[in-house]
RNA sequence: AGGCCAGUAGCUCAAUUAGGCAGAGCGCCUGUCUCCAAAACAGGAGGUUGUGGGUUCGAUUCCUGCCUGGCCUGCCA
């Protein structure tokens, strides 16, 4: 079976997921595992960038994978892996970051933003972010890598190191990845605000119960202006609206957009129908989680088969980058 | 390496003048009200005051070792 090239995609051990990573992240990577051969690394080295303690990061590590798994990113299809079980990438992010001005690094809105995010901890590895980024990408000689729009500046970055790279040391060992831009949903989180985050404490998380689903969805932001039940509402500000157009079918959401204007559906009813909806989506992941739960040796394993064979791929890129550069 | 400044609730900061029960705003949780949510109102939780010693009847406050961060000077690569 050839597939039409190598992916690679990372993503910070945040523990259990929300329906803001599935529909953003999770999704997209299950689906291009039939087109492409694909890497999901979990890269717990970025994690240290903004991490004030690690704690958690095992644990984290652990509870994502299971979500990964359960969600149906297949690891006989995919090498799923731990950033920091392969150590050839800090080896490159030291080579490569010889190539890199500072002043581009500096320069770049992210790191900007983490600076006023964390003014008390700016060190050389968050001025270093998108190097190590790069060295993720190129090491494993990766084709695509799905981002979307706000990440797609990273990608250029990677892109133009590597330039950097093969003409400093007149060769071609290193790939220039393509930017696979990918439709990111805007999954806003209960708070009918802000994006879904967990910091934020507005997230649903994929592994709730049914239960807790509910209890969470009814504590959704709806339209302000909507303060009695025969008042009537506006869908196109409700987020629980937004949710109905990914969970719920097409007659449902019709329903929903035309009773909930002329008050004839109430908000009670409307969440507790996305709660049902968006229950009986998770039902077999839901599932499938709890019984690779049973077995946690099982994810370690899958872990750790991940990590050998990202090392044969790792080992060689490496090898060809010493001999490019002309190491003793 | 030396000098100076800072570290108090999840966040922003008071209280240190002259040692005397560690507080506010925002956020969070609960309740009232709402079809739910929001808003408003009421209530609640949250702290080894960076950390180890010392002085004292009593230390967030004074002395001191250390840690972390910032600014300045110097030294090495």
């Amino acid at each position: 079976m050839t597939k039409k090239g190598r992916v690679f995609s990372g993503a910070r051990p945040t523990g259990r997921q929300h329906l803001g990573n599935y529909l953003g992240a999770i999704q997209n990577y299950v689906a291009l595992q039939k087109e492409y051969d694909c890497i999901y690394c979990i890269v717990d080295v970025h994690a240290l960038t903004t991490l004030e303690t690690t704690r958690d990061i095992k644990n984290n590590t652990y509870e994502m994978a299971l979500d990964w798994l359960a969600a149906g990113i297949d690891p006989r299809e995919s090498i799923v892996f731990i950033q920091s079980h392969v150590p050839q990438v800090m080896e490159l992010f030291t080579i490569l970051s010889m190539v890199t001005p500072l002043g581009k690094l500096t320069d770049l809105p992210t790191f900007k933003e983490k600076v006023r995010m964390q003014p008390n901890n700016v060190n050389l590895g968050l001025v270093g972010y998108p190097v190590l980024m790069t060295a993720d990408i190129v090491l494993y000689k990766a084709d695509l890598v799905p981002v979307g729009i706000d990440q797609a500046s990273h990608v250029e970055f990677a892109r133009e190191t590597v330039r950097s790279f093969n003409f400093r040391y007149n060769t071609s060992v290193l790939k220039e990845p393509d930017i696979k831009l990918t439709e990111v949903p805007k999954v806003i989180g209960t708070d009918g605000q802000q994006k879904m985050s967990k910091s934020l404490n507005n997230h649903i998380e994929l592994a709730l119960t049914p239960e807790e689903t509910e209890k969470v969805v009814m504590t959704m932001v709806t339209d302000p202006a909507r303060k009695r039940r025969s008042d009537p509402g506006n869908p196109d500000v409700c987020n629980v609206f937004s949710m109905h157009k990914v969970f719920s079918s097409p007659e449902e959401v019709a329903m929903i957009n035309l009773e909930c204007r002329r008050a004839g559906i109430g908000c009670v009813d409307c969440k507790k129908l996305f709660a049902k909806n968006l229950n009986a989506h998770l039902a077999p992941f839901r599932e499938r989680r709890a019984a690779l739960a049973q077995n946690p040796d099982d994810i370690l394993d899958v872990l750790r088969d991940g990590e050998r064979r990202a090392r044969v791929i790792a080992e060689q890129t490496m090898a060809e980058v010493r001999d490019a550069i002309g190491l003793p």
